[in-house]
DNA sequence: CTGTTAGCGCTTTCAG
DNA sequence: CTGAAAGCGCTAACAG
């Protein structure tokens, strides 16, 4: 039962050449060129005796683990930004590398133990992974392992990969300009603290930006703003129930889908009907999107091809800046409807 | 910037002692008493080195590597049993580990080279996890690595850290009679062709019986019973839905929450108030649970408690077989009232 | 063109 | 009680 390892002597001596002979057959290396014979005699010992190689040892010599840190602050955890995981998992496994699962809490001493814990490792990278994108502190890392920031920012690390949040304000409020809606829209949830920066939270401000941005282009404007810091179902449906006891909105622009779904709770009660009364847009594409009936229509956040993209600008060694925007997705389900 | 790797060398050397000396100090072994200036001045230098000891030398020598593989089908890709990693990430991060994240898709070909990733890394030992848990089939291991089955059995592994169906099920029922329902309780979603031994879904079996058996025990019987193989909202909306039509339910029990949830939506759409008109229990604790108005009273899947214990077992390395039920636990939020 | 040899950084006997 | 030396499995110089 307690098979002892095979080595690479082992498969050497049963193909009757040296290590380093089957070393250089196995690891691929075109150097040297080995006789063809030599070649297949190494592949077939190596397979008759299961060799798998001991990669703490290939390591030690070259100093890759074909390993990859995922440090994130909630994602493993939760449910959020799992798309982020996905996208990295991916596209690691296609690289043949691994991943590596550290979660922070959001808490530094975290942060710490879980860097060195990654450094100590020799991975040959770290991703620093954030629910919701913002720019990140972070303790000071003496080591200089590649890293990438994956819905983050931070001035430490000259790598980002970051959603398009602007281009989705815009597409956002083009579902509804195409929808043929001219007024009677809200925005729900927008949050005034931050366009006043109070708030450094970048990317949501684009988001904004590119919401009005595009309601200008269009020649539009929204009937009523109802602003909100709290972005939970819970605080859709209060707000909404509120504001439906004096007023008929014709739509409404969710600033993201929980906020939908505390918003489709209060239509729901009011005896309104999704879409022929109201039509909701909203942002993110959180699984509950897709519960919901009618389906919500929504600007998702590219997770998973962030994710990929992490890796694969961790993985190209010749990248040592850069800053990428990924696009986002709108899903188009039942919630909008055509103006009358 | 690119700081050579400090080494247990210069650590030495800086103390003024040899690597050995160094090695057993930094290291905590009480076997040689080394003097104690000489514990101070190695702990010291070290320190001011900021020395990090090389795992992969480490692991060369001693085949550990602190590193432990979770191995999930869908788990970490998707929001379903991400307790499991939650529970998984704190225990091992407690016992000084990290976990590496392989995900299989439940397809053969990814477990193979998922298993293969890890051994090749050296991992201290694996943890196969399920979202579903029920009896699985597994690639045969020819390594002897330690392993644990999570949310999961399979015939190879003799460990294994299963939910207490059986006892949640009783839960769920009691939750019902001790609020005085005696009738007009019905059940939604059982699965005629489990309990009939068509699928091998052992732990759903157990639910089943745990309901089954509470009920004659407490007296009771359903009025009626909704099959369903399908368990998502969408199913327990149109079930509902065409049940109500001739009937009026005061409590009902739902083998997810999933069905729960399209349920709230067809018992809203037919003008009954949770808890007032109807009361609703059901299983898992999934977010959405949460979310809902009110909020749903739910006999929860112990996710995070089982992912603990799975590591506590995988690193026991005197536990060798062992079944561990983790009881469920009732979440009691605003769905269940009084019978009258 | 092939094989011998010297380490990668660490732990652990085994002499001193 | 301490330090020198061997070696974990592998790769990459360097001789042959």
């Amino acid at each position: 039962m307690s098979k002892k390892r095979v080595t690479l002597a082992d498969v050497a001596r049963l193909a009757g050449l040296s290590t380093s002979a089957a070393s250089m057959i196995l690891t691929g290396r075109p150097d040297t060129r080995l006789s063809p014979e030599a070649h297949a005699k190494v592949h077939e010992a190596a397979a008759t005796l299961g060799y798998r190689p001991n990669m703490a040892a290939r390591a030690l010599r070259t100093d890759k683990t074909r390993t990859l840190a995922f440090i994130s602050d909630h994602i493993a955890t939760t449910r959020y930004g799992n798309g982020l995981i996905r996208g990295a998992l991916a596209a690691s496994e296609e690289a043949g590398h691994v991943l590596m699962m550290l979660e922070t809490y959001g808490d530094p001493a975290h942060e710490t133990r879980a860097i060195d814990a990654a450094i100590d490792r020799q991975v040959d990278g770290i991703i620093f992974a954030f629910v919701r994108s913002r720019e990140v502190f972070l303790p000071s890392i003496t080591s200089n392992v590649r890293m990438v920031m994956l819905n983050g920012t931070n001035r430490q690390c000259p790598i980002a990969i970051l959603p398009d949040e602007y281009q989705g304000g815009c597409e956002a409020v083009s579902l509804l300009a195409d929808a043929n809606f001219t007024d009677g829209i809200v925005l729900l949830g927008h949050n005034a603290e931050v366009e006043e920066g109070l708030f450094r939270s970048g990317t949501i401000l684009s988001r904004l930006n590119g919401i009005r941005s595009e309601m200008v282009s269009r020649g539009l404007g929204f009937v009523d703003e109802l602003s909100s810091w709290n972005w939970e179902p819970e605080n859709g449906y209060k707000l909404m129930k509120k504001y439906l006891k004096n007023s008929r909105p014709k739509a409404l622009l969710c600033m993201n889908d929980r906020l939908a779904f505390g918003a489709y709770q209060a239509l729901s009660e009011a005896g309104l009907k999704i879409p022929e009364d109201v039509s909701v847009v909203s942002f993110d594409n959180d699984e509950i999107a897709a519960y919901l009936r009618p389906g919500l229509t929504t600007i998702g956040l590219p997770h998973e091809a962030m994710g990929r993209e992490a890796v694969r600008v961790l993985l190209d060694e010749k990248i040592v800046e850069s800053e990428t925007l990924v696009a986002m997705e709108p899903m188009i389900r039942g919630s909008v409807g055509g103006a009358d």
